[in-house]
DNA sequence: TGCTCTATGTTAGATTGCGTGCATAGATAT
DNA sequence: ATATCTATGCACGCAATCTAACATAGAGCA
């Protein structure tokens, strides 16, 4: 029980071990490559993918060129569970946000898996779930809150999935996360650095004071945590 | 084929006759009464819902007690359905938002038809990944366009969740639902009634042009429209 | 009929964030 | 060292929306 993780993956090491075989075959490490483009909305995703370092960025695409982040997958999540059990269609894109390595298995095998363990298949749901909690969160946060709390609750969110203090970030690419402009973050992200909160200087950038962050950012960094830690008692999330 | 269909639910409806048989004998019609609370964030929710009539709505509740609507669940459609594949606690909350009349089902009961058939586990999947593509174009929807697009892509959603031309909404509720104001409702709302699109007063709302509705609403709404053709080929969708 | 409540209309000022453009400085290449 | 590119800082005007307050008019009730 105290013994080292199988994975260092969350959903992969808190598998039962019957359901784990079932697919150790067919685990294959790639690298997350920052900016890949994993699947584009409406094309068939050939393969889900579970984080060891790293973070996945479900993104929507709108008419203007725009592209929303709504939802980030780390390492202790997988990307594409629900295609897994149905639908293998992908609902939105998946660009690497943060690059990091991964375990990749073909959506067939993992659905031929889980049509043979309903103890697989619940532990897809309950993933997929906790990336459905992020989304409807981004949904309220998105019509209410202001940049700033946005911004702190991204960056709060981006450190938890990747683990890893020190993200590789500019701004334009968080302005793209939270669906705002460059020049607004800029000013955010400046008062932020003041407060001591991060630190950043040309695209890399430094959590410092997490829990300052926490009280710039609005409530819903808590939200989307208490819903992970009930549906996946994540490592990272705790 | 070309027979009245089975129920006036398309969930129902399009249910091959065996899996219809597992659920049939637990349905219970019940009434959906205006604002009624089905269920709160974090509760265990009891029982599914599968509207013939009237509109539910799925809310996130935020910190100043806003309340942002995520989605909507009509006729076409079931709410529960990833309750009944996994995890029973509530996500969000849910509200009716039009009355009208459903079908209702333990979640249990639903649960144990779904362990015992693979094709309505999949149907299952199906529509709850059609109420996530609404989550997640309300998402970005909210993050960039103007209350004008996003009340006229809300109505046109209403509209024909409820397969009604008559619906029953005052404008407090409407700004509730896109996270917007009243005043600046009232203001976008006259607009459109001045251009023909619709016709309300003191709480009753009618849709009269919804072609030109759909050029002031943002593309979302035909995005949502795609996916749910795509998962759940819905008739009111047409 | 008159009272009251609720839904809607409307206004004014404040604020946030956008659109645009440009300046600066660190990083990289030559 | 110089040039170039990219990330960031910043400023100005503008548009959208919010906050707050008040006016009005149907609907229902006494």
């Amino acid at each position: 029980m105290d013994s080292a993780p199988r994975s260092p993956n969350g959903f992969l090491a808190a598998l039962a071990a019957d359901d784990f075989e079932l697919i150790r075959p067919h685990l294959r490490t790639v690298d997350l490559v920052q900016e890949t483009v994993l699947v584009e909305v409406d094309e068939t995703l050939k393969r889900v993918y579970l984080p060891h370092r790293g973070v996945i960025s479900l993104i929507v695409r709108l008419a203007k060129g725009e592209h929303i982040q709504i939802a980030m997958i780390g390492r202790d999540s997988i990307y594409g569970s629900f295609s897994a059990l149905g639908d293998s269609t992908a609902l939105n894109s998946a660009v690497v946000l943060v690059s990091g390595v991964a375990s990749a298995l073909d959506v067939d095998r993992l659905r031929a898996a889980a049509e043979q363990s309903a103890t697989l298949r619940a532990a897809l749901v309950r993933h997929g779930l906790a990336v459905y909690a992020q989304i409807q969160q981004t949904a309220g946060c998105n019509a209410t809150h202001t940049v700033e709390s946005r911004l702190a609750r991204c960056l709060l969110h981006t450190h938890d999935m990747a683990g890893d203090d020190e993200l590789v970030l500019t701004q334009e690419s968080m302005a793209q996360m939270i669906g705002a402009r460059r020049n607004s973050v800029s000013l955010v992200a400046n008062t932020l650095q003041q407060a001591k909160y991060i630190h950043y200087s040309r695209g890399h950038l430094e959590i410092i004071d997490p829990d300052g962050l926490s009280k710039t950012s609005c409530e819903c960094y808590a939200a989307v945590k208490a819903h992970y830690n009930r549906l996946v008692r994540p490592r990272c999330l705790s």
